[in-house]
DNA sequence: CACACGATCTTGACAATGACTAGATCGTTG
DNA sequence: CAACGATCTAGTCATTGTCAAGATCGTGTG
């Protein structure tokens, strides 16, 4: 912990918090690692130690956006009704939320081939993320996705729009239609629940 | 069109089909001008002259593919039935075909920051696609989403489900849930249909 | 307490890349 | 046929990711 000498002591953490500002700044495509490094304080050659490369950062950083979108939509979850459907809603909602306060995080998740999915802690993570959306459409349609055929086409449907709506927002391609940065928070989110909540309107057809 | 001399001739589009080659190859963040150059046959200082530089390369790149994508749309509306909603969806399953035929074409257009939204050519062709978006929803809901909320919150939805399972489609996260690999063409455009049918039930509710 | 050892970090090197510049080559037009 | 502009080449520079060798630090072991 002793911060001033040559020893970092924390700088796997520094260095992935480095790495989001940098991130946030300059975007996916303009991070660098040796910025990142100059950021934190440390040689262009110190994160090669703790991640391997610029990759096994950047992996890492992602499997962190995981989790905090996971943290995001358990907070939707517990403000929404109990139905199941609400609850998809408010999964759907936090997806969203997460996507707009985080947007190079997100495009680092999902519009990249950066991070490697076949890194185990990654692979967990993100899966995780699924997995929860299992859980609620099975708790909605009665049936497990994985193993019936039209329920899993609901959680299709379902992940779909979210992540669609998802990346037209973060693209910016939403903007001329929806004009959300003049919108308050409150009908903003209203708008947001209107448009996915044109799916998943069936229950139980078994 | 002397095309063993110094001069290529027609070396703009020599260019493009190169490095269309190169995406597919590398990916959108394999991809290098330089090695566009050289399979193009020329050294690594021409493709400025006609593009500026690598992001107005890939910016005519991704125009070509929203062209594509339009007539790929157009195709699957030919064949489809005449009523808007089918022709919605036509429209929808062409979009994803675009994608899952073009993947790196697809992500460069969609996943990444490279194509220059400010250039005239690119925002051109990429808001036809949008346009047709806009005339085929006004069809099926009576109404111009641009003047009717209801109806932007229609094809907001359409574009989300279609786009998203785009999205997870060629991010290959839609593999382990669908397993479209291993389905013929046909139940797969079926399976498709089913999810992105999922959305745009109403009619008309003015 | 000393010291060896591993973990951590620095430094320097290298190849690849995008951008820029000066100059060579070509076709065309007057 | 002689400018002239368009096209392409070749060289240079700064930046980047990766690697290897070495410096520094903390810790456990004798």
């Amino acid at each position: 912990m002793t911060k001033n000498s040559y020893h970092h002591g924390d700088l796997a953490d520094a260095l992935l918090i480095a790495a989001e500002d940098e991130l946030i700044e300059k975007g996916v495509e303009g991070i660098s690692l040796r910025s990142v490094a100059k950021r934190a304080g440390v040689s262009h050659g110190a994160p090669a130690h703790h991640f391997g490369n610029a990759r096994g950062l950047l992996t890492a950083l992602a499997g962190k956006g995981y989790e905090r979108l996971r943290a995001m939509q358990s907070r939707e979850e517990a403000a929404a009704a109990s139905e199941p459907r609400a609850k998809l809603i408010a999964n759907g909602l936090g997806y969203i939320k997460f996507a707009m306060e985080n947007r190079e995080l997100f495009r680092l998740m999902f519009n990249s081939s950066v991070p490697d999915r076949h890194n185990e802690a990654f692979a967990a993570v993100s899966y995780a993320v699924f997995d929860k959306l299992i859980s609620q459409t099975e708790a909605h349609t009665g049936h497990s996705p994985l193993r019936h055929e039209a329920s899993m086409t609901e959680l299709m449907a379902s992940w779909s729009i979210v992540h669609g709506l998802a990346e037209l927002i973060v693209s910016g391609r939403a903007e001329l239609p929806l004009s959300l940065k003049d919108k308050s928070p409150e009908t903003r989110d209203a708008l947001i629940k209107a448009i996915i909540g044109q799916v998943n309107l069936s229950v139980d057809r078994s």
